[in-house]
DNA sequence: GTCTATATTGTGATAGAC
DNA sequence: GTCTATCACAATATAGAC
């Protein structure tokens, strides 16, 4: 508390809005509800920020454009499969806090993944696959890719969701083989 | 576009609705919107149904009830995981056309959800893992309990993706395959 | 069953004082 | 930096004619 009223207000907003965007969605939540956890009113938000879409951006812009920038490497370098499978698991893990905020409200995240994504987020997917599948992939070995990439964004958030909030290497592990055993014929 | 017309109105808004909660969330649709899409106006829609949240309930309250009864099954009767997970596939593959409603816009559902499911999701999926961790779970294996439960879901609506809508066979092999590769030790 | 017109409310955003 | 006051608009929903 007295921890969190030395952060700049703005960092405290947020903070605030993180939690209110996981819980609530993106549309759920008004400028309202934050201003009422914050303790001020709506009026205040906006010397801090020029739009409710401006602090979403600024929750999410440095971490989508780290995910763009991850996918750029997988598709350039032909990455093993067990290293591009890590570093999606150390990626999930690192902004754990934000894939809520994505998950509680897709639809609404549409315009922002557009303009920060150097991809749709359905080519990137499909980059992701086609780097597990392999070259001429057989059907039964994309479906097998789709199960490794589901393993290591669900397993890893399953993970830390019962933990300290950090990935514990031998969780790492465990998922990572999960995933290999998942994508293996 | 003929045989739509045949339909009763009533389910060409469910219909319209269906693809429109998909797209763009629940509360990224407007009422006006689906109007517009049925050829109509707003006022004509609540001859139909009494309120937005009405068209919601519509479209899920039996496919929600339908998953209730999976979970309490699964529950009562010791299921082998093999068979658990083959259940979840075919449960996946028959409301493939609702899924995408929910996820687009999952804090929207919150409500319904408390409404029509016999407990709540966390519960549930709880109770799932549970079923495929076996008694007295490792750490571990509770981990491959969820990375076999992800595969199920989402490799299953990858699938179907591209496909003509139905799962075939050899498909359904394919996912039941890589889940339960997840899920061993 | 569908229309026009309108009531009502919620919410994002701004102006200007302090 | 934050406040009070208020605007503008969009969206759900209703009344009553046809």
């Amino acid at each position: 508390m007295a921890a969190e009223r030395r952060q700049g207000t703005r960092e405290r907003i947020l903070a605030i809005a993180r939690e209110e965007f996981a819980q609530r969605g993106y549309s759920g939540t008004t400028i309202a509800d934050i201003a009422r956890r914050l303790g001020t009113t709506t009026a205040a938000l906006y010397y801090h920020f020029t739009s409710k879409a401006d602090i979403l951006d600024s929750l999410l812009a440095e971490p989508l454009a780290a995910y763009g920038r991850l996918i750029e490497q997988t598709a350039a370098a032909s990455m093993p499969a067990a290293a591009l499978l890590a570093a999606y698991i150390d990626f999930t893990a690192e902004t754990r806090e934000l894939i809520p905020v994505i998950a509680a409200d897709q639809s609404a995240m549409r315009a922002l993944l557009d303009e920060r994504l150097p991809r749709s987020p359905e080519e990137m997917t499909a980059a992701i696959i086609a780097a597990l599948a392999g070259p001429q992939p057989s059907r039964a070995a994309t479906i097998r890719a789709h199960a490794a990439f589901a393993v290591v964004k669900e397993a890893t958030l399953a993970a830390l969701a019962t933990s300290d909030g950090r990935l514990a290497a031998p969780d790492r592990d465990e998922i990572l083989t999960a995933a290999l055993r998942a994508l293996s014929e």
